[in-house]
DNA sequence: TTGTATGCGTTATCAT
DNA sequence: ATGATAACGCATACAA
C-alpha cells in the first residue's frame, strides 16, 4: 500500500506537505504543489480513510435508515438523499429497519458503532410515547411519519391535511360512501392515525357521517393486503363508491382487487392514494394521489443533519413537507 | 469518547484484556471476562471501527453499485444483497452509477478510496470490449447484464434463453406479429442485444419472419418510453398482436400506452415483460414476465465477493441465474 | 492468564 | 513555506 510517506519521499518533501496538498490547504508553493501532485499520480496513492477518520473523528458518512429499500417510496427517497448528500460531500449508508421499532433502535446503535457523522431515520416503529428512541448525542433527523414532541429535528408529512384534501376531492367528485383502507388504528402508528383523522375531518366538514363498516384496518400496508381489502369490501354488501387508500402501494392492490370482483374504476368506484410513486401515473386507470415533495424532503433532511453535525447544540427544527393533490383517471 | 483504556482502568485490567474480551478471544478467565463486560456496559464503550480498520486493513463493508436505487428491480436486488451480506457480517454501502460507464468507473474508484472490502457492480455501461473497467486488484463481482470475458466473477442473467422462452410463449398463445420494444441496438448494450437475439431466435425456430417495422428501439428503458412506443406502434398502422418488452418497467408503460389508444390486453394485443417486479402481479391486467431468481443472484454475488476477499488469487467464476416464466393475464 | 511495547496512516501543533 | 513530532484507538508480537 502506498502511503503519504512514500509520496513524500518521491516528491522530496515531508508528509505534512503531502497532506496539505491532498486536502487542498494553503501554505504550499505552486511548484511544490505540482511536484507533489505528480508524485501522487505516479505512485497511485489514495488517502487511507480509516486513518483520516481516526485522526479527525469524522467519517463523512450519513446513515439513512428506512423500513425497506425496495418499496418504491423509500427507493425514491433514498435516491434523492444520496444525491443531495453527495453535493455536500457526504456519503450515504443505507440501513433497513424492517419497519420495526427494534430495527430502528439497531439502526441508531449501528450509526454510533460505525461512526456515521449523522443519521436520517425514517421511523415507523419508534415514537415519542411508549417506544422512544434511546438517548444519545448523535445527530439524528427524523423523517416522515412519527411524532417525537420536539426532541429531534423532524421533517413531517402533511398527513392529516393532505388526506383531508384527498377525501374532500372524492366527495367533490360525487362520492357518497368513501371507504378508508388503511392500517389498524391499534398500531398507534402516527401516520395511520393522522391520515385517518384527516379522512374523518373531511367527511365531517361536509356533513357526511362516517360509516364504521367502510373502515378497513389492514394487517400490513402491502399490495396484497389492499387487494384483499377490496375483496372484503365487495363481499360485505355495504355499497361504496369511493376508496381512499393510505398509501399508493395499498391503492395499487385495491385497484387490482376491484378488478377481480368486476368493479370498474372510476365508473363504479373512485380511488385515491398517497405518495405519488412513479408507477401511479402509468396504471390503468392512472391513480389520483397525494404527492409530497420528495426532493424537498430529502434536501431538507440532509440540510438539517449537516447543520446539526456542524452545531450539535442547535435547537431542534420541525418542517412539514409541501404536497400537491395530483388528479388522474381513478377519480375522473 | 470512551476508549479501551478507560474500560481497562474501570475493570482494573490492561487494555489488551479488554480487546480480548471484545473480540471473544480465549485466554481470559471467566471472572475477569465478567468484570470487563460490566465495565463495558457501565461506561457505554463501543469499539472504534476506524482504529480497528486501520490496524486490520478490513472495513467489513461491501459496496453495491447499481444504476439507480429507485428502480423496482434494483431496489429489490439491493434489499436481498443487504440481507445476505448482513448474515456474513458485512455491511453494504450503496452507490448509484446513473447507468453510465463514467459512474461505474467512479464507483470502482470510490470502492478503493473508501476501502470497501469488495464491490458488487451491476454494470450497464462498462463492458469487456470498448469500455473496459480500470485495472486493479480490488475484489469485484459483476452482476447482471454485461459480459467481461472471464476477467471478473460474474453473475449473469439468462437474457437470451429467457427472452426466447417469452417470445415462444407469445407465439404459443397464437400471436402472429410480435413487436419487440427494447433499447437501441447501437447502444451495444449486451443486455439489449442478448435479449433481442433471444427474441429473433425464437421467431426463427418457429419459422416466423421478423418484421423490422415491429422492432422499436427506445432511447431509454423507462415507463414513459414504453408508453410512447405503444403509441407509435398503433399509429404506424402495421398490425401487431403481441408485444415483448425488454423490461417490466417498459412493459408497464406499454400497457398504459395500449390503453391510451384503445387496444385491449390480452384480447387485441398480448404483452410480456422481463424482471418480475413486485407490481407485475397486481397490474390490470397482471403482467406475464420472466422472473429471474433475485434472491439466488444476491446470495451468489455475496458469496463470490466474500470468497474473493478471502482468496484474491482464486480463478474467476461465472454463473447464470435461474429463471421462471410467470404466466399471467396479459397473455391469457 | 495477563501486561508492555510498537506501529497502522493520517492530521494538529508547534517549530523553523 | 515547510518540516518534525505527537497523538488518534486498536491489535499484533512478545514478555512476564
Amino acid at each position: 500500500m502506498v502511503t503519504m510517506d512514500d509520496v513524500a519521499r518521491l516528491a522530496g518533501v515531508s508528509k505534512m506537505t503531502v497532506s496539505n496538498v491532498v486536502n487542498n490547504r494553503g501554505g504550499v508553493s505552486e511548484p511544490v504543489r505540482r511536484r507533489v501532485r505528480e508524485a501522487i499520480e505516479r505512485s497511485g496513492y489514495r488517502v487511507n480513510v480509516s486513518a483520516r477518520t481516526l485522526r479527525s473523528g469524522r467519517t463523512g458518512v450519513i446513515g439513512l435508515a428506512v423500513p425497506e429499500i425496495d418499496r418504491p417510496y423509500f427507493g425514491r427517497l433514498a435516491s434523492h438523499v444520496i444525491e443531495r448528500a453527495r453535493r455536500r460531500g457526504f456519503h450515504v449508508a443505507i440501513e433497513q429497519t424492517g419497519a420495526a421499532a427494534a430495527g430502528e433502535i439497531d439502526a441508531i446503535a449501528h450509526a454510533r458503532t460505525l461512526q456515521f457523522d449523522g443519521l436520517i431515520l425514517s421511523a415507523v416503529g419508534l415514537d415519542g410515547r411508549d417506544r422512544t428512541p434511546p438517548e444519545g448525542d448523535h445527530p439524528i433527523v427524523m423523517l416522515g411519519e412519527q411524532d417525537f414532541g420536539g426532541r429531534f429535528d423532524h421533517i413531517a408529512m402533511p398527513n392529516e391535511e393532505a388526506t383531508a384534501a384527498a377525501t374532500a376531492h372524492l366527495l367533490d367528485r360525487g362520492c357518497r360512501a368513501v371507504a378508508h383502507v388503511t392500517g389498524r388504528l391499534d398500531w398507534n402508528l402516527n401516520m395511520v392515525n393522522a391520515r385517518h383523522r384527516g379522512h374523518l375531518g373531511a367527511l365531517a366538514a361536509r356533513g357526511v357521517e362516517a360509516d364504521p363498516a367502510l373502515h378497513v384496518g389492514l394487517d400490513a400496508l402491502t399490495m396484497e393486503a389492499g387487494r384483499a381489502a377490496a375483496h372484503r369490501l365487495a363481499a360485505a354488501g355495504r355499497p361504496f363508491d369511493g376508496v381512499l387508500a393510505v398509501t399508493d402501494t395499498v391503492a395499487l392492490g385495491v385497484l387490482r382487487g376491484l378488478a377481480d370482483v368486476g368493479l370498474r374504476v372510476p365508473d363504479d368506484v373512485r380511488v385515491a392514494g398517497f405518495d405519488d410513486i412513479a408507477e401511479a401515473a402509468y396504471l390503468v386507470p392512472a391513480l389520483t394521489t397525494v404527492a409530497p415533495d420528495h426532493a424537498w424532503m430529502a434536501e431538507k433532511a440532509v440540510e438539517l443533519v449537516t447543520e446539526r453535525i456542524a452545531d450539535p447544540g442547535r435547537p431542534t427544527a420541525r418542517y412539514v413537507a409541501p404536497y400537491a393533490l395530483v388528479i388522474r383517471e381513478s377519480t375522473r
